[in-house]
DNA sequence: TATGAATGAGGATTCATTCAT
DNA sequence: GATGAATGAATCCTCATTCAT
């Protein structure tokens, strides 16, 4: 499972290429945003331009790998927890300060979700779908404890989590994103509010 | 003999112009975002380029002054409703949503808020000033009626907004953001939450 | 005998303005180089570019005035020197320093001098005349006294200066200039040389 | 691993495409002067601007290695009279006479002479040092030989040029800076004058 | 296949000069 | 006549992407 696009199994150099491209597009990427100049990516990851291009077709490309990464990455931690944590709400809650955490330490995946939108990181099925499913379900079953308002959904987090980006970009100084993901979290357990529309 | 900032009345037409501009400059930036070019600007305007830059030295000038209104107009908002709003804590709530209605036909506003360090706005001192000074007495007096949690600030909303912006940018749906603004206006309401970090 | 395009003399008020103008223009010019904007010089002078442009078509035009009255005024200074200066050699040396101090204070004539065609200034027919006139007299009297050499012509004073311009605005240091000018003085009474190609 | 600045050779295309530069740009600065445009030179070259800043990232790095170039050129002069010519002062002589026509063949040579701050050029340590070290020795071995003033110094060339650079751009006609030249030349032997200021 | 050189559209800003008031 | 606002051509430089080696 690679590549979309991709037919045959890549040669075994041309792989070696592509992950040396990917890490350094991710450090990149996460400590300088997406600024980060192709050229840079390249040369950070010891090839070509062109090798970059030969397997991203487009910055957009390299960007998104990196960010289906990302979240393929905050899936499997929120797989983890609903597999491991004693109470389902304890699940849903380490995972959500997780995912701000994982923000906290990427410039361009808070770059991404706060200015791109949202279809953008939709395309990339699998893995959105992975993490809406593992969303789903952590919200799900803390809903079923009685510990998140019914009428709230999976998709919910990638809001708030969007709205968390923004904050973060806009650096409004050190603990902004927890008092912001406190609010939210409380929010979503509260159970005397309008219903949330549709 | 006059500060060089200060604002000896135009003459008429010059003032005309000014307005034709900012007029063009609002409505460009709000249906195109920042990437809007000053050409367009002008050209909208009905004026020369140079025209633009003899108003605004510069596009950022320019930008600050769109957006600027737009906060004076939002802290206008508030300042309405904490003089006729019958309950305080309606006069908070409906203030928020005007904000975020205001958001909604603002494309460059949303921008600023999710994509410029907050700095930048703070900067903007008079209108920030007068906007956090509404925003703070608005929840101050929800708080006082016991409807907003005790450890919420002013500020608190700016955060809010921000994350608002974001979810705006990234175009979630139609109904997205008012998903959003109601699940964090539940956790200003919230009570029986953690502390509000510092 | 005022500007040659103008036929009639002007309003009072007008010629003052132009006065205001032409002190603004020598002082800003002196100081800043040709490099001064039109509306600096305005401004400087109290007045509208408007007024500026009426009584000078074009920058160039308000440059050459300025020279021309510096010119004018070199060529005083030598036919001062001419007539009590002592001695014929005196005379000549005592005006090629003073005509070195003065480009000593004015960037604009020296950047004249090294950046624009002679062919520019010498257009400034009366005056240039006049200042070739004298030049060529005190040489020509340094000469008929045996100290200037006799293949030396009014005009290499120009050559002279036009470098020594040059050598203050590349800015050599201190007494660079000096040093020029003394180089080249004993090269206008050096004897023994090669006949000066015409 | 290597310094940034270094050179590892380019590749074949790179360097003709350097070298097509280099020769569109000397010959347009020559021609032209400074006012130049970077389009035009890439234009010249068969090149796009990209290109050109690829392999100088800026109009004046540009413009420095051409007038590096012809100070080099007028370097190896030097050194050539040096080594060849019967007589010390010949050499000089030569030497100095040749820098001349060179100015005369360089619109942008005499511009940056002339216009430009010395300390420009002097940035461009290793030629201009080379430069300065067979001046010296050129005008040193001169005095030595009793041809030259004893306070002269190789320096004193770069002034000479330099005013001989404004003397060309200021187009005094024909001849102009070879009488120019013969005058200094002749104040560079006088032998009776004051000392040259220090 | 990898390389890195070449491309060139794009965009903010300046300033001499014109012209409506 | 004076004013100063308006004009807009001109210019340097960036960076995603293509393509010759």
């Amino acid at each position: 499972m690679h590549t979309s696009t991709s037919q045959r199994p890549l040669r075994a150099d041309a792989q070696r290429n592509r992950d040396k491209i990917v890490v350094a597009a991710r450090a990149a990427f996460a400590q300088n945003g997406l600024e980060t100049q192709m050229d840079d990516v390249a040369a950070q990851a010891g090839v070509g331009v062109g090798t970059v291009y030969r397997h991203f077709p487009t910055k957009d490309a390299l960007v998104r790998a990196v960010i289906v990464h990302k979240m393929t990455g905050l899936a499997a931690i929120g797989r983890k927890h609903l597999e491991t944590a004693a109470d389902p709400y304890e699940a849903f809650h380490a995972w959500l300060w997780e995912c701000g955490e994982t923000h906290v330490n990427d410039r361009a995946l808070s770059q991404v979700l706060s200015t791109q939108p949202s279809s953008t990181f939709r395309e990339i099925a699998s893995t959105e779908t992975e993490l809406v499913q593992v969303s789903s379900e952590l919200v799900g079953r803390a809903q079923a404890a009685g510990r998140v308002r019914p009428d709230a959904r999976g998709e919910d987090v990638g809001l708030v989590m969007c709205g968390l980006a923004a904050v973060l970009v806009s650096e409004w100084g050190e603990n902004a994103w927890r008092r912001y993901l406190t609010l939210v979290e409380d929010g979503l357990r509260a159970t005397d509010g309008e219903r949330l529309p549709d």
